[in-house]
Order: C-alpha cells, then structure tokens, then sequence
DNA sequence: TTATCATTGTGTCACAATCACACAATGGTG
DNA sequence: CACCATTGTGTGATTGTGACACAATGATAA
C-alpha cells in the first residue's frame, strides 16, 4: 500500500510537469536471428502489452522528449529515430481502460481524457539494448512483428503504420545499417533487407547495387567461424554516405 | 470596442470547448497559371501572414478538425487532405506575439502559454475556392510559392515541409490531378508536374508514361480556343486507379 | 478557300538499370 | 588433400528511361 502511494505520488508529479493532451510512442525495431523484433511492455499486474511511450515536458521540444524516452527504455543514446504520424482519433485513447487493467479503480482515473499520441520510429541495434520497465510496466522485451499480441489502444495500427513507413523508406534509402551491428557481411545486410521487405532478393545483384552506392567499406578482416568461405566484413561509412546523398540530389 | 468584446467573447469559447496544447496548421496548395500557390491568411490589423489554422475540438478526431478547418477556409467539402508532420519545437509558437501584432495588449495575452502543431497539406481547385478569412485575419489569399514572404512562427519551416514531402509524393505516386479541373490537357499535367518538380520533362516520354499507367480517360472532346493543333482532354479515373494500385504492390 | 505553322500524338534508337543465371575462387570439413 | 557449400564477380537478356524525330492536326490569316 505504501507502495502504490509512492507511485501515484510519482505519477501525479510526471503529469504536473508534463503537457497533458499529448503523448508519444515509439515503434523500436530490432534485428535478431533474421527476424525483425519490436519492444513492447506488458502493463502492470495485467498481461496487457503496449508500445513503450511517454509525456512531453511543458517545455521540452517534443523531438528531444522522444529521444529521452528511448533512451530510458533501452539505454541508448544515439539512435536513428523518425517522427512518422500523429494519431489523433479522438475515442484511441482510454485511461480507465489502463486503470482497470492495473487494478486500480477506474473511477479514480488520474490519466489524462484524452491524448493525441505523436510516433515515432527507432533503429536500433539488438544487442545493444538493455530493456528496461517504467512506472506502468512490469515486463519490458522483445516480440517478433510476426507475433505481436493485442495491444493497448490504437497501439496495433501505430506498429503497422511504423512498419509501412520503414518498408518505403527502404526503398528509396539505406538505413538498414542502424540495426545491424558495426561490422557485417553482405548476406547479413541482405537477409535484412529480405525480412523487411518481405520477399527474396537475389544474391549478386543485391551486393553489386549495395556496393555501387560507395558508402560500405570493406575491411580487411573476414568473419570466421563459419562452415565455408568466410565472407569479408563491411561498414558503414557515414561521410561517403553524406557524398552519396549529396550525388543523388 | 463591442465589436472587439465580442470577437474575444467568441474567441473564449473557441478555447472551452477546443485542445489547448494542440493546433492544425494547414499548407493549401493551388495551381494556377503555371504556377504553385498556397493559402496565407493577414493577421488582423497587422501585415503579418500565417497558414490557415485552428482548434481541434474536445472530443473531435484531428483528421476531422482538419477537414473543417479547410472546409471553413476554402468552401471546399471534399479535398485531397494528408497529414505530414507534427511541429513540437518549444518555443515554436508564442501568443504574445499574436497579440501585438493585433494590436492587443500582450500581457493579456490569452492564447494557449505552448502548442505543437500538427501540419496538413492540401490539394485543391484553384478556381473552385473561394478563399474566407477568420475571427483572427483580416485578408485570405492566394501567394506563389516563390514568393511567400516571412510568416509567423514556424510557418516558413512547416511551408518547406509540406512542399519536400509533396515533391517526394509526385516522384512516386500520381496525385496531382487534385490541383487540375475535372478535364486536363496532357500539357497542362506536364506544366504541372514541371513546376512542383522544379525542372522540365520531355514533352513524348511525360504523356507516354502518363498514359502507360492506364488511369486517364481520353475524352471525345478536344480543348478549342487555342491557337494550334487541338489537343485531347483527359479525366482522372478513381476507378482505374484502384486497379493500377492493386496491381503495383 | 487554302497555304502556313506551332503544337500534338506517336515512333525510333541509344543508353542505363535491372534481372536471371553462371562460374571460378575460397576456406573450413572430414 | 579432395570435397563442397558459400562467396565474389561476370554475362547476356530484358526492361525502363532519355533524347530526338516526324507526320498529323487545326486554328490563323492571306
């Protein structure tokens, strides 16, 4: 009991600092064992699952809230993160539901009406990560987007609007490398492409068209360990990546 | 003096029954005599320019707050209306500004202390709107995209966006027929997609891939009056272009 | 009425990009 | 040390795009 006064102390002093008809969720992807993952949080004391989000300081920009949010759930610092919608439908967002589901009375919901809920979607590298709970949460971790369970809310649309928008963005851009780690080979590269994308891609052309755009620097080292002819390893090169931008304008 | 008493009576109810931390702005693009326009509204009493905004209500969708708030600016019922991103700068909005601009008093200043916009873009008939100011503009016009002068806020910044993200959008989809007539020229389409795209097309390649994509109907008639060769009018098929979709993913 | 002419509708060809497939080189395995 | 799955790279067919050409058209003006 001392407990849950503790909290709801907490709470009260996030909202009061906190704007109230705003909220933010961040859609953070993950690349594993040749699966695309997402983070997800299982609501406390309940088995309901939800997208890892937050508030925006009164006088934060809402940009820099996203980050810090991120990084309270994964302990990262720098990381590919885009605003991609704000979902806004006015019945998306229900806090007696999250009330009920924390076993709390619904008839004292201290959640805000309604929220407008801005997402944002991060790349970031699997291993890296360290998923950490918040305030509501007991359970913090990863689920393959094949398997995504009911969500909280609207929280199911925000993921496959996020996952729309990364799948076009891969089209007309590399930034797959924000989820893989520093050193990878091409057939890595590939399979991650080939998971987002959803279908095959053939082998020698995907390295040739990866190769052309100058920006994977190839080291000297190769990745061992394997059954057969060990591939060379690559990596990403931000400045001749900013030269290929610049090219292509 | 009661005509200013009433327009804040007005005003405050606005604000009851509307979002205080949230507003719309809204980039309406027209096209006319070769040239890309946009909707500016004069802040009363003042020559400063700014987007068509407004309030969302309480318990109103944000996409239907848009749709009215253009709907209330323009005359226009249905119109090709797409959210591209949500400015949340901190400092990005300042009511104070506003009001002594309108010649009101500052420190009376009774807009909203911080609000993060959710930005719009439109596509509209030049010929079928008839612009309409609001309780806090005086003029509501049409400005070439080339020369829109300073605006207030982030205005020039959600201006930029808007037209980056809808030259993204002629590059891959085909949209454009929003800002022509029912009935279109080949050539007005090209002069069209040469503007937005901000370079020329090869006149045979331009009306070949346009018609390749099978969604515009040649119509029996011919545009008369001009001076040369008449050339077919087309219509924009929805129909077709449902299927042209389907058959693209 | 008829020659004129800018514009339209459509065709050709070269070149680049993409796709499907092939094959020798490689490096761990048994 | 022969074997073999995988890698790195090459080739030819197909498709898409860009530059340019030319006859057909329809208003204009003598």
């Amino acid at each position: 009991m001392d407990e849950l006064i503790a909290v709801l102390t907490e709470i009260k002093a996030l909202f009061n600092r906190s704007l109230s008809e705003l909220s933010i969720d961040c859609v953070v992807f993950g690349f594993h064992d040749n699966q695309l993952k997402v983070l997800l949080l299982r609501v406390k004391g309940s088995n309901a699952w939800s997208l890892p989000g937050g508030w925006i300081y009164k006088t934060e920009d809402v940009e820099h809230a996203a980050y810090r949010i991120l990084q309270e759930r994964t302990g990262l610092d720098a990381i590919f993160l885009q605003q991609f919608y704000a979902f806004g439908a006015n019945q998306r967002y229900n806090g007696k539901e999250v009330m009920s589901r924390m076993g709390l009375p619904p008839e004292h919901n201290f959640f805000p009406e309604r929220a407008v809920s801005i997402g944002y979607y991060a790349l970031v590298e699997y291993s890296l990560v360290a998923p950490k709970t918040d305030f509501f949460t007991d359970e913090c971790r990863w689920w393959d987007v094949t398997e995504i369970p009911d969500l909280l809310f609207d929280h199911n649309d925000i993921v496959s609007t996020a996952l729309k928008t990364l799948r076009r963005q891969f089209d007309y851009q590399p930034i797959g490398f924000n989820l893989l780690p520093e050193k990878f080979t091409l057939i890595e590269l590939q399979k991650l492409h080939e998971t987002v994308l959803g279908h095959p891609l053939d082998r020698g052309n995907f390295q040739k068209k990866m190769l052309s755009y100058g920006f994977l620097e190839r080291q000297e080292e190769r990745k061992t360990g394997g059954a057969h002819k060990a591939p060379y390893l690559y990596r990403f090169d931000a400045e001749k990546y900013e030269t290929y931008l610049r090219d292509n304008e």
